[in-house]
This record gives C-alpha cells, structure tokens and sequence, in this order.
DNA sequence: AAGACGAAAGTGGTTGA
DNA sequence: TCAACAACTTTCGTCTT
C-alpha cells in the first residue's frame, strides 16, 4: 500500500514536503489527551503523532485506516470500494500464488530436470522467505511503519533479481537494508540499534559492508543524515517535553548555519543540541542520560556542547 | 556521591599518494 | 597498499555541586 492520500478538500491538508525541512511534511489536527494543546503535529513521514506543546507521542506507528481513493458521495464509497488483501511486497510471492501440480506421462528426464529446478527454486524460494520474515521482525522491533518495512522489502526483491545475495548473509542485508531505507525515509535509526536487534552474530562492520554494497549494486542513494531528523525520538525518548525538541533544533540549524556540523557526527550534534536545550528550559538531563539513549559518549556530548555553546554565544548556567 | 570536565591514548574509517 | 588524518571512544584523575 502506498503513503495515504486523504481527502485533501480542507486547505493545508497535503503539503507534504522533503522531511529535510522540519516545518513541511506535517499537518495540523487536534486534541492533545496529555495537556488539552490544540497543536498536535502529525507526520505520516516519520509516522509519528506528536503534541507540538508538551512533547506527548501519541502513537509512534499510525497506519492510516482510510482508502486512498476519494469519494464524493455514498454511490462513488459503495463502487470504489473493494474487498481482499491487497497486494503486498512482503509476501514472497507478492500474495498471489499458484500451485503447480504435476501429472504424470511426463518423460523421465524432464521429471528430473524439474525436480533440480524446483530444488533450487525451493532453497532460494525459502531464504527469501526468512529474509522477509527477518525484515518484518526487526523493522517491528524499531517500531517502524508499514511502509518502511514494505521499500526494505521491495528492495530485497530488487536485490535478488540482480543476483546480489548468493553468498552473503542474509542478516546482514536485510539489517542494511532497513538501515537504508530509514534513512531515505526520514527516520534514520543509528547503526547501533540495529545492530542490537539484528541476530547475535551480526557486527556494525558486516553491516556496514553491506550497506555499501547495496547502495552501489543497486545505484541508491541516500543524502547525509541531518542532526534534526534524530531530534524527535531522541527528545521522546528522554521525555523531553515539545518546546525542547524545538529549541534543539533551532540550535542545530543556527549550527548547521555557523558551519559547525561540518564533519561532525549528526548523532553527536543531536545529542549536545538536546542536552543544551533542555538545560535551557530548567528539564536539565545528565550528559549519561542523554549518552544512553544517543549512543555517543558523554565526552563526544561535551566537546559538540562546548563548541555550540561558544560558538553560538550560549550562556549555558547549571 | 554524582555529575561535569578534560587530558591522553586507542580504535576504526577515510583519503590521497 | 600504506601512511596520515579526523572523529569518536575509552579510561581515568580532578574539580564542582
């Protein structure tokens, strides 16, 4: 299933933008159950619902229940409504299948030859069905939306087809591949988490490997991670109330403005641009908290911190 | 005692000859 | 292929609250 289009009759409902610009990509709805703000931010890019005022993340995995056609009035509903699964690129087969039977009279030597063929078609055939399984469970550990884990597995697909899996570990395709795709979608996880839910045996390195492979094999492309994108999770991870997560980003931009992002970590920047924030705003949280969740060390935290502190002229009082 | 600080040495990846 | 290099980590002693 694609990204739903709503009816889009209300004005401001689809301008939906590059999540590279925090601001676009997101649209008002109302009623936050935690402070009663009417400013809830939800983005169906970073499938997340989020209170703009207290932080409160509603839901983390919104799967829009509505068609993704349109209908005026209730005879358009009844005609363009349809019944059945839809097709979905994380069933080997794409959900429709067909079982070949075989009958007999068949000559001896071409029984055998099918029987080669559908061996080798069962062995590659299972493989891609634990690759799509693997898929499935780790892109539901990192709590990720449908749609992620749909392009992950469509990619997988355009791996095969180019022949670019016999020989490497499936593990360690599929972890790069959800690495990939989190990033093209705007909801980039570290490499670190996951690696921590891929199976034991998997290291950053291997992972790594195979995120160069594929990017090369497959001619993707991934732009570099902004700091901002790592904001949100990071700040509802650390129950950092909304105003925070807006205060640290308007810092990593007046950093990415300054130039001092340039080589630096994202992840490094997002965590100092955190912790500095919520100094800021009184909701202090240690540099070992906010190195927990980030998974850079407290010294990367306090060297970024010192820099964008000085640099941005920041008076940061304990 | 916990948190913040910073020096110094180590690690793994990138780059350029 | 190798060495230089920058970013980041690890470790640890010291200072501050």
């Amino acid at each position: 299933m694609e990204t739903p289009e709503k009816d889009n009759k209300e004005k401001g409902d689809k301008k939906r933008g590059k999540a590279k610009d925090n601001a676009a990509g997101k649209e008002e709805i109302t009623g936050c159950p935690e402070c009663g703000s009417k400013s809830l931010i939800r983005d169906y890019g970073k499938a997340e619902i989020f209170c703009a005022d207290c932080g409160l993340v509603i839901s983390e995995n919104i799967v829009d229940p509505g068609p993704e056609w349109r209908a005026f009035d209730s005879e358009q509903t009844s005609k363009r409504a349809r019944v059945g699964a839809p097709m979905t690129y994380r069933i080997h087969d794409k959900g429709l299948s067909t079982v070949v039977t075989w009958t007999s009279g068949q000559g001896h030597n071409k029984l055998n030859i099918w029987q080669q063929r559908t061996h080798i078609a069962n062995t590659t055939e299972r493989s891609f069905i634990f690759a799509l399984s693997e898929i499935d469970r780790m892109a539901c550990a990192l709590k990720l939306p449908v749609n992620i884990r749909e392009a992950a597995s469509m990619l997988y697909r355009k791996a095969m087809k180019k022949r670019l899996i016999r020989g490497r570990s499936i593990e360690g395709l599929t972890s790069a591949l959800l690495y990939i795709t989190c990033r093209q979608y705007g909801v980039p996880r570290t490499l670190e988490e996951v690696r921590e839910i891929s199976r034991v045996r998997v290291g950053q390195k291997e992972i790594r490997r195979a995120y160069r492979f594929l990017l090369r094999e497959l001619d993707l492309k991934v732009s570099p991670t902004s700091p901002i994108d790592f904001v949100p999770r990071f700040c509802s991870l650390l129950n950092l109330s909304g105003d925070i997560r807006s205060k640290a980003v308007e810092i990593i931009k007046k950093a990415t403005e300054a130039e001092l992002t340039n080589g630096r970590g994202p992840i490094g920047i997002a965590a100092a641009a955190i912790y500095i924030a919520a100094i800021l705003s009184g909701e202090h949280r240690t540099q070992k908290e906010v190195s927990d969740v980030t998974g850079v060390t407290e010294v990367t935290i306090r060297n970024r911190y010192k820099e964008l502190s000085e640099q941005l002229e920041i008076d940061v009082l304990l």
